[in-house]
This record gives C-alpha cells, sequence and structure tokens, in this order.
DNA sequence: GCCAACGTTGGC
DNA sequence: GCCAACGTTGGC
C-alpha cells in the first residue's frame, strides 16, 4: 500500500465538503498537470492520503482520506463549459484522469505548514511538499513520514 | 532540441 | 495582491 499527499483548496472543495458528500466519497477531479496525474494512475485502492488545504487560512494536512476507486477518465476536461475543460483531451483517448476518494478521519486540528516545517530538517527532510518551490497537487509520502505526521496529528 | 514568453500555483 | 518558482507552449 502506497501513501500520498493531495492539495485542494478548502474554499472550492475542503474536507468539511468531503465530510458532507454521499458516503463521504468524492471523485478528485481537475488534476491538470502530467507528474501529478501519472502519480493519480499509481493510486490503488486501499491507498490512504493526507488531505491537504492550500492557499487558504491555515495551510497544511487537515485529514486522511483513502483510494476507493482507481483512476478512471476525468469528464470535467471534456466539457467546455467547465473550468477544467481541455480540448485535448478525447473521450476515446483521454487525457487527464481522476480518483475516487472517501474520508477516513479529519483531524482535530490541521497540521500546519508551519508545524511540518519544523521537521523539515529531520523526519521530513525528504518530504515532497515541503521542498521549496514544489507545485505538484499529488505527491507521494514515505511510510515514515506518514506514520510521523500520523503521530503528530494524535490518535 | 533550445529557450523565451506566458500562465499557473501557492505561500505570504 | 505580490511574486518566486515552475510547467507548458511555440517559434526558431
Amino acid at each position: 500500500m502506497n501513501h500520498w499527499l493531495m492539495k485542494s483548496e478548502p474554499d472550492t472543495f475542503g474536507i468539511d465538503h468531503l465530510a458532507k458528500k454521499p458516503k463521504q466519497t468524492a471523485g478528485w477531479d481537475g488534476v491538470r498537470n502530467f507528474q501529478a496525474r501519472n502519480f493519480l494512475r499509481e493510486m490503488r485502492v486501499g491507498d490512504l492520503a493526507f488531505f491537504y488545504h492550500s492557499s487558504c487560512d491555515v495551510v497544511g494536512i487537515a485529514g486522511i482520506v483513502k483510494v476507493v476507486r482507481e483512476a478512471y477518465p476525468d469528464r470535467t476536461a471534456f466539457d467546455p463549459k467547465d473550468d477544467h475543460y481541455d480540448a485535448d483531451s478525447k473521450p476515446d483517448q483521454p487525457r487527464w484522469y481522476m480518483v475516487d476518494v472517501q474520508l477516513v478521519r479529519k483531524f482535530d486540528h490541521v497540521i500546519a505548514l508551519d508545524e511540518l516545517r519544523k521537521h523539515a530538517s529531520g523526519k521530513l527532510k525528504d518530504m515532497v511538499v515541503l521542498k521549496r518551490g514544489n507545485r505538484l497537487s499529488i505527491t507521494p509520502v514515505t511510510k515514515s513520514e506518514w506514520q510521523f505526521i500520523e503521530s503528530l496529528a494524535g490518535k
């Protein structure tokens, strides 16, 4: 099983939106970056991911989700009216993919980016999301990073 | 294949 | 709103 970190802007879609969905499950669509897409396609049912809030008051990890459906074509790319429309993605040859995720747990407090950075030269020294200039919306997380961050969240 | 221009991301 | 960093595009 692999671990991931998935970014979203909570003003658009945050962990509380996911919590209110039927079965607390939603499609993670709108990824329009090739590297992030490739990671999406590596995800397997049962993989766990941190739900990261970006571009907001409290930037950081808000909770945990799990993959419940593996990559399938992102329909929003086919819809000219959608913000994420991409004329180069055709239904018979889709360029973009999405997965479905289900809420596992919302942390009682967001683990702030500041807090994560405190460990940027220690336990989290290789964490992708802490690297300078990182903009990837989907990044892999190692097992040790995962366990350490979970311990920061408390049980 | 290079690289400048451009658009986007995302922390602050 | 600013701006650094980055990915993508397109002319050559």
